[in-house]
DNA sequence: GCCCGGCCACAACCGGCGGTTGTATCCCTA
DNA sequence: TAGGGATACAACCGCCGGTTGTGGCCGGGC
């Protein structure tokens, strides 16, 4: 289907005539009426009843309007994702089910005529590269890399600390606690696939590691989070952390268990970062929202590596 | 914008390379490249970044992506609404800002999973003709015409009886009143344009007329509710009847005043209509949600026509 | 009552869009 | 270094979709 021969019936839906829609679109009545035959014999049925004074809509016909014209606005606002000058806001989010994602999806529920898009970059460089380049206009994450300060021209607040929870199967041997800590896991396999070598979260967890002796296998393809939790609940010997902010389509039947780390909790704080030159009017919609709705921080018996939350 | 080039750019992002994306849709690899490229020269952007081992999305890209999977969607579902068989519920209705519609929005409230599309016909001849023949599933109207029967395969159930409200300007003279009896309305001129001549609508404004001695003139071309709302707001001597479950869109400062009638209170009494032997599903669902949510019939103190309510 | 005007459909024609085949280039891997 | 797999570029061509020209239908006005 052409969206010009949708945009077409339109035109003629709301002129009742095809030779007035064929001067509103600059082509000839004859151009029209191919069209819309073209439309009916793709769609199976007559839209118009031809009169000798115009046309007007059959039933089918009026049945289509209405999704002719949300089928166009979509169009318009696919277009308008990837306008230069005044496109949606564009924010980037550590992974589709994080703490970030949640934030952006309560931000939409609290200002939903703003146009938004998610994006997820892989690591804090790229992201930190795009925000200066105008290709997003924020991004949720830890604020830097060990070693590499963020550049004077970035802004960053400090937004949310999600802490980590351990997500074991049933069959696991810490399935049964209320809840374990950091002590406690050590000498259990952790598998965190995905995680991509280099970037600010795979430090992340280099400091865990390094800090309370885990053993956590960052390495091996990611086939998507359902994949990770059938092997999750299935491998007794294996569990995975998960944002304690995540909310999981669960799938039923896997008796997956979410059990909260202690002594001390580790957390992934995640701030705010945007280029200080931004003028994107959302922008300062969603700081806004963010102060207004921001948790304090409770750093007693949390953890979180020093550089991740530096500034 | 081409649809089928849409399906391209979200098969081969899918994919992660347009030969597989190729391989799906049933063309050569060349073509997904050529579509491609013609799709970020019409955007402006580019959507993939080359490589030797397929095609990555840009930012732009994924931006763009879940627009164009909404797109696709929509696309299916305009589809969708005219196909023959398990297409979308089809229910006709009076106007668009009466009880019918009304009762939709709260169906649609109540079971926003089931697709509905909202036609207008303009008498219930061609309601119960459309609905004999299929090409919709039910109707919101006064059962009958005068001496004109329902057939024996439409079934009627009573729904809802829409007091009749008068709507003046703030210089009218009953602007001022609570309320006003149908015998304080004898001489005032109430207009009532783009009622169908013939149809049960006029019918009723016939019997109105004939029993209180009203003065209603129905005639003129409709310009729409809002020329409607303007003309009365700047008219003192003229005044309209609204149905009383109407959601206006209030326009700002027109001064617009609803006022109930009594003495009996006119009430047009809505019905649903439908073919005895329909099988559509969602055609059940919306007979049990009005079963469960009808308001009861108090007809004291009310006014409608025999033939109106028969049955 | 007839004619004219307005509107839509059909026919013929034609240019360009969008497909295919063929080929060059790049990069990773063995 | 050779080969495989991926994309882009070029040449070719059929057909889709536009235009012009024309005929039919119906209603209103003279």
């Amino acid at each position: 289907m052409d969206l010009d021969t949708v945009r077409t019936f339109v035109a003629a839906a709301d002129a009742g005539q095809f030779q007035e829609a064929a001067a509103e679109l600059a082509v000839t009545q004859q151009a029209v009426s191919k069209r819309i035959a073209a439309l009916e014999r793709d769609l199976g049925v007559r839209l118009f009843t031809r009169t000798p004074r115009g046309a007007e809509l059959t039933i089918d016909g009026q049945a289509f309007l209405p999704h002719a014209r949300e089928l166009l606005r979509a169009a318009d606002r696919a277009v308008a994702s990837v306008r230069a000058g005044s496109r949606p806001l564009r924010v980037d989010v550590l992974s589709s089910r994080g703490a970030g994602s949640g934030l952006m999806r309560g931000f939409h529920r609290a200002h939903p005529e703003i146009e938004l898009d998610v994006v997820m970059l892989l690591d804090i460089e790229r992201a930190v590269a795009a925000i200066r380049s105008g290709a997003i206009d924020a991004s949720f994450r830890a604020v830097a890399m060990p070693g590499r300060p963020l550049p004077e021209d970035i802004e960053s607040v400090r937004v949310l600390d999600e802490p980590l929870q351990l997500l074991t199967g049933p069959a696991h041997a810490l399935a049964g606690a209320r809840s374990v800590t950091v002590a406690q896991l050590a000498g259990h396999r952790i598998w965190m696939p995905g995680i991509v070598p280099g970037s600010e979260w795979a430090a992340y967890y280099d400091d865990l590691v390094a800090e309370f002796g885990l053993t956590i296998e960052a390495t091996g393809p990611n086939f998507g989070s359902d994949a990770l939790l059938d092997t999750v609940a299935d491998t007794p010997a294996l569990a995975t952390f998960m944002g304690g902010h995540t909310r999981l389509v669960w799938p039923a039947g896997h008796g997956l268990r979410r059990i909260p780390v202690t002594d001390p909790t580790p957390v992934y704080p995640h701030s705010l970062l945007w280029h200080r030159a931004n003028p994107h009017p959302a922008l300062a919609t969603l700081r806004a929202h963010l102060a207004a709705t921001a948790a304090g921080h409770d750093a007693a018996g949390t953890w979180a590596p020093g550089w991740a939350i530096a500034r």
